[in-house]
DNA sequence: AATGGGACCTGCGCGC
DNA sequence: TGCGCGCAGGTCCCAT
């Protein structure tokens, strides 16, 4: 689940302790995390590599190499970097030449690393939509008033925007007062300025607050992410509305659990 | 183009 | 108490 937000505030974090750092070895304990290329190559191409840059690109991270190759985490649901390590939990360890080492956790295989000789042409990042906080609200309007799905799964949708996940999803729409089930071509020019607006608000807090701690995200540091506290109705399910006090609706849309409150969104 | 389902995984909470 | 089951969601893939 970690979202961006929560990829963000990684980022911000790994570039302030690990950027500039060498990688000496790569220790892995359960090679299914390395989806390319295989386990020996992966290991032998990150030995002896500094780490330059460290970008986001929706939910993923970019680690950008000396070597000219670049390292793709992706944490999907339950993926963790801590560092510095405490050798807990883990799936696979960088160690740097200082000594310390980045723990790489993920309790249920879903995460992904990747060595990649030209990550922007990897299909997975070429196709994403843009940055939500980097988009403009002509743009956006134009983009939604073409589409006929959900608003829900549409902002879930990495190719539309990039970086929104179930968590977010539910919490924009509450706040723009938005049905989770209104088509997108549905939206008004002002309802889809509106959106746009708590999106941006919305993603700019939680990564103020470090992100969400629901299941199992953690800061870089091993310490829970602090946005939870401001949730307005996810993972709320039958308590008040902040608005109206009503209980907190979960409805499944698109296979997902959404959260929403009837009488305030429509 | 939109929608729905299954697959990948594992730990948790629930009901019996 | 203990066991089996459904559920959680990011992404891909297939079918309709």
């Amino acid at each position: 689940m970690p979202e961006l937000p929560e990829v963000e505030t990684l980022r911000r974090q790994l570039s302030a302790s690990v950027r500039g750092k060498t990688i000496r070895s790569v220790e892995v304990h359960n090679a299914r995390v390395i989806r390319e290329p295989g386990k020996d190559a992966f290991v032998r191409s990150l030995a002896r590599a500094r780490i330059v840059e460290i970008l986001r690109r929706g939910k993923a991270l970019i680690f950008e190499l000396s070597t000219g190759k670049a390292l793709l985490i992706h944490l999907k649901m339950t993926g963790q970097l801590v560092y510095p390590g405490t050798g807990l939990g883990n799936r696979l360890v960088f160690h740097f030449d200082d000594g310390t080492a980045l723990d790489f956790r993920d309790r249920r295989l879903f995460a992904e690393l990747r060595l990649l000789s030209d990550w922007k042409t990897y299909p997975f990042i070429r196709d994403l939509g843009p940055d939500p906080l980097a988009m403009t609200e002509s743009a956006f309007r134009e983009m939604i008033a073409k589409k006929k799905t959900k608003i829900k799964p549409l902002l879930m949708d990495q190719t539309f925007v990039a970086g929104i996940g179930n968590l977010y999803a539910a919490e924009v729409l509450f706040k723009a007062k938005i049905h989770p089930a209104r088509q997108g071509a549905s939206l008004s020019a002002k309802e889809a300025a509106c959106l746009l607006t708590r999106i941006q608000e919305t993603l700019r807090e939680a990564i103020s607050y470090n992100g969400s701690s629901v299941d199992q995200f953690l800061q870089l540091s091993g310490l829970p992410g602090r946005y939870v506290s401001r949730h307005t109705v996810y993972g709320r399910q039958g308590k008040p509305c902040p608005v109206c006090s009503r209980p907190v609706e979960r409805i499944t849309l698109g296979g997902r659990g959404t959260y929403l409150c009837s009488r305030c969104q429509k």
